[in-house]
DNA sequence: CCACAAAAGTAAACAGTGTTCACAAAAAAG
DNA sequence: CTTTTTTGTGAACACTGTTTACTTTTGTGG
């Protein structure tokens, strides 16, 4: 029957309407302050039928997380890995900032929104999993290829990501006004001199 | 009279339990997973009592991570500054992630432990704020010295600090298993080589 | 078209939360 | 020995996330 199909897409149109709402709130008021009554009252439905499209309300926090995983990876992913090591960094760095900027409430919710979880489980661990190797990857490539001369690997994966991840923060939580592309491009600039030499 | 002296002394003791029970509890359920009665009964008090000495939950937390950046700062005051730079860097940043080793508890609830707060503010402000003067003046000294080469000094400081605490973040968190004093000497001496070349 | 089963939605309740308030016990001051 | 101030409390308020029993809607096979 075809109509299981369009039972199918009617369900994730009303998780997505949930989701939307939860959205909102919780990059307006932040997640504690946002109750299940108030996603529901937004999602035009009563606090119980939440429990219908989510277990609970840590469920639908991983679940915008896991979408933000997924744009940014996808984003990360376009980048020509045939490039030499330097503009990959660049571009990649770029990527990261641009992200940032551009889809602040996603970044938000992925690396400042906090919910007090013990561990990230199902999709969204692996999401965040492949973004993660997929940044190791290529700082691996860039240090085999000498561009930061002889250095341990794991240092530099984790240098960098902490440096990348702290950058992006600062741009986001205002402490710093860039608001054209130069701007961000000289940012990374002077932070990839920093690191290099 | 000297009995107000007498006074202010027992009502910090007093503080001083609540201050314990609630930390106790915190570095091992978590902020949000630690409810103001249970505090109040692991210090031996009515859940409205505990209101007499601190104004809500949030500000006991913000007297303990206060505790922990004062004592963390101490710590960071002693080092020589009139040492060469490299081994101040190097001295600093081995008090730094001894600190977080064996100040677990103030660590976790200094940088991990998180509750939403919105603004820094009061004394808590004031001290994390004199922890990171601290921390630039030392960063500043060092790239005028030209140990980095030319490099802007916000990019230095910024990317220090980022690196140096997901360091200890790493180290903390169990993620990277270091026991002894000469590991973290180790882990510290191939940062700085990445940083510096 | 109708009976029936499955899905979607809900009101009410449960056990808990942070916080406040009117009030009682205790201590200090006069 | 009263009066005032401090210290502590039980009960309540207005919430919270979540579950349960129940009703309404929807889709399916006869």
């Amino acid at each position: 029957m075809n109509t299981k199909e369009r039972k199918e897409k009617e369900r994730e149109r009303k998780q997505r309407m949930i989701l939307d709402a939860a959205k909102n709130l919780f990059i307006r008021e932040g997640f504690d302050n946002v109750s299940m009554r108030r996603i529901a009252l937004a999602a035009g439905y009563s606090p119980a039928a939440i429990y219908r499209y989510f277990s609970n309300k840590r469920e639908i926090l991983s679940h915008l997380r896991e979408e933000g995983f997924r744009a940014f990876h996808v984003r990360q992913k376009q980048y020509d890995q045939s490039l030499e090591p330097v503009k990959l960094l660049r571009q990649a760095g770029r990527g990261y900032l641009r992200f940032a900027m551009e889809h602040p409430d996603d970044f938000h919710l992925m690396f400042c929104t906090t919910c007090e979880e013990v561990d990230l489980e199902g999709e969204l661990a692996a999401e965040s999993l492949r973004v993660f190797e997929h940044f190791r990857s290529m700082v691996v490539r860039i240090v085999k290829s000498g561009y930061f001369g002889d250095v341990d690997e794991e240092a530099a994966v984790f240098g960098l990501w902490a440096g990348v991840q702290g950058l992006a923060n600062l741009v986001t939580s205002g402490r710093m006004q860039v608001l054209s592309d130069r701007d961000v491009d000289e940012l990374l600039e002077s932070t990839l001199n920093f690191l290099r030499r």
